[in-house]
DNA sequence: AATGAATGAGACTTCATTCAT
DNA sequence: AATGAATGAAGTCTCATTCAT
């Protein structure tokens, strides 16, 4: 793993800090002022610098993004297997997709809100098909067929119902980080009522 | 109706102008990226005249925001009644909902993905109470009461579960404008399993 | 006197009305942020409707200075006659001069900083000669001699005199301005000190 | 001495090249008119540059009226020695100061018009108490005292005293300033009458 | 690898002034 | 006599970026 050389690891490590320092001015000041300068003042080196490492600023927001997307379809990879119990399953990914979310509000509402090609490209889930090219709504399809084992779905409703649960959560996300304002027990308890409660009527029928 | 003289007439059309040029700007490059000096190039004239007819930049978002935001609640207060059948009611809604934000759905973006205080103050709906401020969450709890008519739940529980269903709501109509080259036969059939099913599922409980 | 049409007398009205706004507008935010907008403003017209008044800003402005200056001189020359007595002649002249001054404080500054040959032309009295020239000057040194009633000063010293004194006295009343924190109780005193005591003694050889 | 790396060096004449054309700016239009384009063009460099020497305008028209004040209370310090009688002193002191302030006219106006209480906290001299905290007038306090020595003045008569001399002489060093076209034959007997007789005389009590 | 100097564009805003009505 | 529309210049400041060192 470790067959980078010292000059590549010390580069590696600055491009993180640069971006670490940028995710920290999003998270302050908001998305839209992250500025080169800033990035520079935080990380204690000149603008010029940071030159070497990214090509222009435009690519450090894309890392920025990518790296925020990643990070939420990573942790999420990584809350599946914690149960057997596809209800809880699907309890505890919603929860988990929402917290983790919150950390990076402003990744997320950019890469949510952002209809570019360049963006919905990697972010769509409402095609057709989406059950097999998204992890996350295949996730949430297995859930669902686990939680109705005998019976049989039509492929089409379990994966309009993914589709939907996922969408949802991605609103009830959405408006909690708009309501930023939000007291905490309320908040907390939107969250526990959604992933608790909702999602599993959601991925039930009668 | 026109009690307006003509040069009142022509002032409203050039706020009307300027207000659209940023709109066209807002779509094209994002709400964050409007400037006074993109817009006056856009109607083609000087940046200056523009403090003619707004006392500052601000003043533009603002009524950009609240315009958006108006056509929305309008529509759908309009929406309201239509029939007796609590189920039928609010699968109704959440169409018209869904619906009439996808005609707007620029201003439908900026006005959800906004944080700001002088925004959420009208927006926000995830508040403890809201069943009794938004008239929107008022609807739809009114709808999930009048579903389960002998049974009692819990008051905070019945404005949970229409917090929910509005947020989810929402979330479905962001995800279907972000992802604004779906194809109109799935776009049809994410609205309809939607409003018909899911929603139906969110507001009972077994 | 009033030979003037109504119509002349409405457009005196006006100029007043304009260079009274101005002045209001330098007492509040100094003489350097005056602007023809804001004079507008203030007489609720259009700035538009004061170039039909006045050629342009600095026409206004120099006649706000000229006023100013005007204003101070006429001051001083009804404050002559009052009494017989010489040295309360020159304490009272002094004290009005510092206290008209006082209020037009912006207007006073700039006038006695100015060094251009136009404003000087009117403002200078360090000349010699300038007690023949300068009605102010005169009038101190008028008062020297009638307190050194036998004796015979040389002339050249008696307007060297007058001069000390009105450089004093601008000084004292120019550092009044500048220090505008200053206490009402030492701003009297000083005022009464500088008018009572030490004029008199700079008038006066043993 | 040459601690500095050329780089600095050259940083340094470029800060001073700033402050330069901004003092002279001041000069020829006045303080009010030093304007960041106007410094770049006369550098006949871009604006933004400047920000890379100084935070903003502020912290320009700040060292400039620093540099000011600074080089006229050294040149009055270096001064108060000389001689033991205290009337003398007292003519030396006005001379010295007269002198030297009319070695840097611009500067001396503009710190001593300026009433902004960044610049008044450094060159007020009027409030009760500023025999102990201005060194000017504690020195003029010490000739006043020394030129009386078996008498008591009051206290507070001797401050208001020396106070109203260092005002005088201001405001002969401002006229002085104002006129400079006065002939020097006449300048001079300014300066020697103010500073031989006017403050001896205002120093002393009958 | 890193710096500091420099630019040019652009941000918002205020202003004096002109002109047609 | 008065207005409102419009301009163009200027104001301060921030930014992304380049380049010589």
């Amino acid at each position: 793993m470790s067959t980078l050389t010292r000059r590549e690891r010390d580069a590696q490590k600055m491009k993180d800090d640069i971006l670490a320092a940028a995710r920290e001015i999003s998270n302050q000041e908001g998305f839209g002022s992250i500025s080169i300068r800033k990035i520079a003042h935080k990380i204690e080196y000149t603008p010029s610098i940071i030159y070497h490492y990214f090509a222009n600023k435009e690519e450090i927001l894309e890392q920025l993004l990518q790296s925020g997307y990643l990070k939420l379809t990573t942790s999420l990879a990584s809350s599946k297997m914690i149960t057997d119990d596809p209800e809880e399953r699907l309890r505890v990914m919603t929860r988990t997709y929402i917290e983790e979310a919150l950390k990076i509000p402003e990744e997320f509402v950019i890469v949510h809100s952002d209809s570019s090609p360049n963006v919905t490209k990697h972010t769509s889930f409402l095609f057709k098909g989406a059950s097999e090219k998204r992890k996350a709504i295949h996730m949430i399809k297995k859930c669902i067929m686990d939680m109705h084992p005998q019976e049989e779905w039509e492929e089409e409703m379990v994966e309009l119902t993914a589709q939907s649960i996922a969408a949802a959560t991605m609103g009830v996300t959405l408006k909690l980080i708009a309501e930023s304002n939000l007291e905490e027990a309320q908040r907390k308890k939107i969250i526990d009522y959604f992933s608790d409660e909702m999602v599993v009527r959601m991925a039930k029928h009668e």
